[in-house]
DNA sequence: ATGAGGGCATAAGCTGGGGTTATGAGTGGG
DNA sequence: CCCACTCATAACCCCAGCTTATGCCCTCAT
């Protein structure tokens, strides 16, 4: 696929795979529930598990990390301070593990679901999920189906009446489909940290960046798109260095090849605060583009379509 | 703890336990290796499992989200549409397992690691995690012990020789410790989606939010002094409606207690992007605060401290 | 005082998911 | 045409995590 060969580097982190000295899910949970309920009993009826079984785990969990989390008291038990924050890291992987399930849930829904949405890879990658857990968190029955493809496979989907609701990034509003805002967008120039432009604190010209082979997506994606009209005015964009065709490959390649790319804001938040990826400003250059919902022209959502478009509004 | 009672609301999401439905760590790991290696057998090694385990693995994990994820062909195995999107999901979910694992990793070694790092709550919770994952992608043999306070707990360990760097927010630089702004962060008020606040696009007034009664952490927390200094002109701060602990049970609160908060806007990017908050603009206020690492005066950061900082610099 | 009740720990036993080895069957390149 | 690679199936094994059954400790109300 991309640059990266898992044979040669080994993993790059520090010991074993990684789910040797991670707790499961389920021990994560089950630390939640006593963080919240305060006591080892109550969490375990809320788990549906007996009191000695997550005694136990605590204590495997406990002992996994090294450290002491929770203090054990005849009323009840608290967390330790370590275990304060061991919890709120727990909770960050499973708020990670819903979106996780809220997406594959509707992936799994195929036609007979109540909510058919549509949704344009970005969108679908980074936001939908989230949107999910806060759909179903306030409306809990909502069945919900998703279709991700490009601009026009959206387009296609709704105007056929296979989806009832749709999400792209990008200029095009397609014919036939009325359309909203529901937020902003913002492609980033980003380098690995080693790269020379990451020390540009003064930023680029757009020139200079369109006259640079860059790793890309490959031609057709909504990100690419924006690229190519964004930088007409300054010469054209340089024939890539590498066409990818996945976010994650070009972000890896972006760190191992030392070339820089130009991605979704959303796509990189995580790498630019860990400092993976740096952004590279330009000066002089609109790299800002809208998220829009889009439905058939006329058939003003209703129902659960409506919930949900209710819920995106003006993100980001 | 919280108004949030277990055995009041059911969870509010859509079935069993979360584990239930979300395959383990191992199984979202080998997801990532055969994506990444284009095999099933190739990611067997990688994981130090045999190639049937793998396969069967994967089975299951298919089976469980009822959605084909990859397409097997006697010259190597793709992912099928839907399982490049689950693969996504699945990314994010194990990043933030890694984010867990160099969190804990940090919290178990005591006194004997090379590098010992004092953090204030918020930057312990949401930053520093990924910053360890970065720094131990780039100096694996780094063992880093982590300890979280407030900002006077940051200073006290820096001077006792406790520590070799810290990381405060806030407004004060301890004496005695030199320091770098390693980048900004910025308090957000943010309400339920139902308050009233959360519609009003025109933005509050300072005095309005002075005057209002919220939920914040106690005292002394960096974020509240932030808030007291920044309200001082403005009449300063209500009494709060209430007082909580940890950055959570306020979050909660204000999901459910339909009062408006001010935390963190790295505390609360996850529930903004979801909806589950909303932010609420304010006028005429300054709610930046920047992000320090600091360090005896004196005693310039060398050998890991200086790795760090250097990952560190410019966030946000 | 003293029992009732909630909270945690320990012990013994079962089960199944996930691992292994061994093998077979399909496909494309030399 | 056979080798080298892929994946699937089968038979077996093991231990993590569950259960039930107990006991101790502490507090609070009678």
């Amino acid at each position: 696929m991309s640059g990266t060969d898992e044979a040669g580097l080994p993993a790059a982190d520090g010991g074993g795979p990684l789910h040797h000295r991670v707790p499961d899910l389920g021990a994560l949970e089950l630390l939640l529930a006593v963080a919240r309920l305060g006591s080892l009993g109550r969490a375990a009826r809320a788990q549906g598990i007996t009191q000695p079984a997550a005694s136990s785990r605590i204590r495997t969990m406990e002992r996994q990390l090294g450290v002491a989390l929770v203090e054990r008291s005849p009323r009840g038990s608290r967390l330790t301070e370590a275990g304060a924050l061991v919890t709120d890291w727990a909770r960050q992987v499973v708020e990670a593990a819903e979106a996780f399930d809220a997406g594959t849930s509707a992936l799994r829904g195929r036609r007979d679901s109540r909510l058919r949405v549509a949704a344009s890879m970005t969108i679908a990658e980074y936001l939908l999920p989230g949107w999910l857990v806060a759909l179903r968190a306030q409306r809990p029955g909502t069945a919900v189906s998703l279709l991700a493809g490009n601009s026009r496979a959206v387009a296609e989907r709704l105007l056929a009446g296979e989806a009832d609701l749709g999400f792209v990034e990008g200029l095009d509003v397609p014919a036939g489909l009325d359309t909203t805002v529901i937020g902003h967008d913002r492609l980033a120039v980003v380098a690995a940290p080693a790269h020379p432009w990451a020390r540009r604190r003064s930023g680029l010209t757009a020139a200079e960046l369109a006259a640079t082979p860059l790793i890309l997506r490959e031609r057709g994606s909504g990100t690419r798109q924006v690229l190519d009209a964004a930088l007409a005015g300054a010469g054209g964009l340089a024939a890539p260095l590498l066409e990818l065709a996945s976010t994650t490959a070009v972000k890896a390649a972006v760190v191992s090849e030392a070339a820089p790319s130009v991605l979704s804001e959303l796509a990189v938040r995580e790498e630019l605060t860990a400092r993976r990826l740096v952004e590279v400003p330009v000066r002089g250059l609109q790299l800002g583009r809208e998220l829009r919902a889009v439905w058939p022209a006329g058939q003003r959502p209703a129902g659960p379509a409506r919930d949900l478009l209710g819920l995106t509004r003006r993100v980001a």
